[in-house]
DNA sequence: GAGTCGTGGGG
DNA sequence: TCCCCAAGACT
């Protein structure tokens, strides 16, 4: 195993630098509710698109309570646009089970149990709310790690030995004094000194104890295995309104692609082009006249590429059937997910 | 272990 | 334009 540096000049570092982030508590203890809000909006997500959002999230679902008593429908559309939506659900259950046990489990065990608490999530909560003596181990961390040691096997093979390296800072009674500051004092590190392209390895608190630089592999690292190709799918679009200005949608299955969220009613989304009249039999009202609209939504999942297009049509007045719902066009963007915002977008021109 | 699951910003 | 990446979880 190999040495780590100690920890206190990252912790001192941490002190003079450390980032203000909307999330981050500034005074007093941390709020479990809101480190654990915040630590589900980071996954997979980066901080800038995270502090507007967390402090809307919070002004509408001001604690467990409130947000344990919330409609599913209301949490999935606060969060709508920030993706990875399993997340919003996982959320909302989670509240619910929190609230009914009168509180967060302390324990990094306790908290793994609930839905959407990963390895990494428990133990953030943990170490930032309660001061468990554990190192959350996220991008930034492997990131830091591999380089600390240089080690070489690509992710995410190299994921359990980094994971345990990084548990080796808790034998640091600098790091045990202080979890939470030091698991953010890694994220900060990450983010803005050993960052993945170009890291400013002379301003680190570290500089001299990495092996990765005493080598001149730190922008290599950590090694990564080789990505697949994103496919490229199509999907065709219904735009239809009344004279109202309402738009009728659908809500996708509870599970899966987008799952729980709103849409236009369209096409499945396959390999191959769609035909206009073999399109159509997937309209929500196939007998209307439909017209085809100028342009081509693309939007980039993380698997596959989807080229939309939009058909449109207008009736005097709408019903709404069998999973359907009516919605002003005027303000419907915050409700929808990205992907249908730029389908959307088609029929504005 | 390998797939699935969103989105926006930066190089 | 394209690729990479971000405080990952779940199956």
């Amino acid at each position: 195993m190999a040495i780590l540096p100690p920890a206190a000049p990252l912790l001192d570092w941490y002190d003079r630098h450390r980032r203000v982030l909307p999330f981050r508590a500034t005074e007093g203890a941390p709020d479990p509710y809101q480190v654990w809000l915040s630590e589900v909006m980071l996954q997979q997500t980066t901080v800038a698109a995270v502090g507007p959002r967390f402090a809307r999230f919070l002004a509408r679902f001001p604690d467990v309570a409130a947000l344990a008593a919330a409609p599913e429908a209301a949490v999935m559309e606060e969060w709508a646009g920030l993706g990875y939506y399993a997340r919003a659900r996982n959320l909302h259950a989670c509240a619910k089970a929190v609230a009914a046990a009168g509180g967060f489990p302390r324990s990094t065990a306790g908290l793994r149990a609930l839905p959407g608490i990963g390895p990494y999530t428990a133990a953030a909560i943990a170490a930032i709310a309660f001061g468990e003596a554990v190192v959350p181990v996220d991008g930034n961390v492997e990131r830091v790690v591999a380089r600390l040691a240089a080690e070489e096997t690509p992710l995410p093979a190299a994921r359990p030995r980094l994971a345990a390296l990084a548990a080796g800072f808790m034998t640091d009674a600098a790091a045990r004094a202080r979890p939470g500051d030091f698991a953010q004092a890694l994220f900060d590190l990450g983010a803005t000194i050993c960052t993945p392209r170009a890291p400013a390895c002379a301003l680190c608190p570290w500089r001299g104890g990495c092996a990765a630089q005493l080598r001149g592999i730190q922008a290599e690292l950590p090694r990564k295995a080789a990505k697949r190709a994103r496919p490229l799918r199509q999907g065709v679009h219904f735009l239809l309104r009344d004279a109202a200005g309402r738009v009728l949608l659908r809500r996708r299955p509870p599970r899966g692609l987008l799952g729980g969220m709103l849409e236009l009613p369209g096409t499945p989304w396959r390999d191959a082009p769609w035909e206009a009249a073999e399109a159509l039999e997937f309209a929500p009202r196939p007998a209307l006249e439909w017209r085809s609209l100028p342009g081509v939504a693309r939007h980039g999942f993380t698997h596959f590429e989807l080229e939309m297009r939009l058909f449109a049509a207008a009736v005097p007045e709408l019903a709404a059937g069998e999973g359907e719902e009516l919605r002003p066009l005027a303000g419907l963007d915050a409700a929808l997910p990205t992907v249908m915002r730029r389908v959307l977008r088609l029929g504005e021109g």
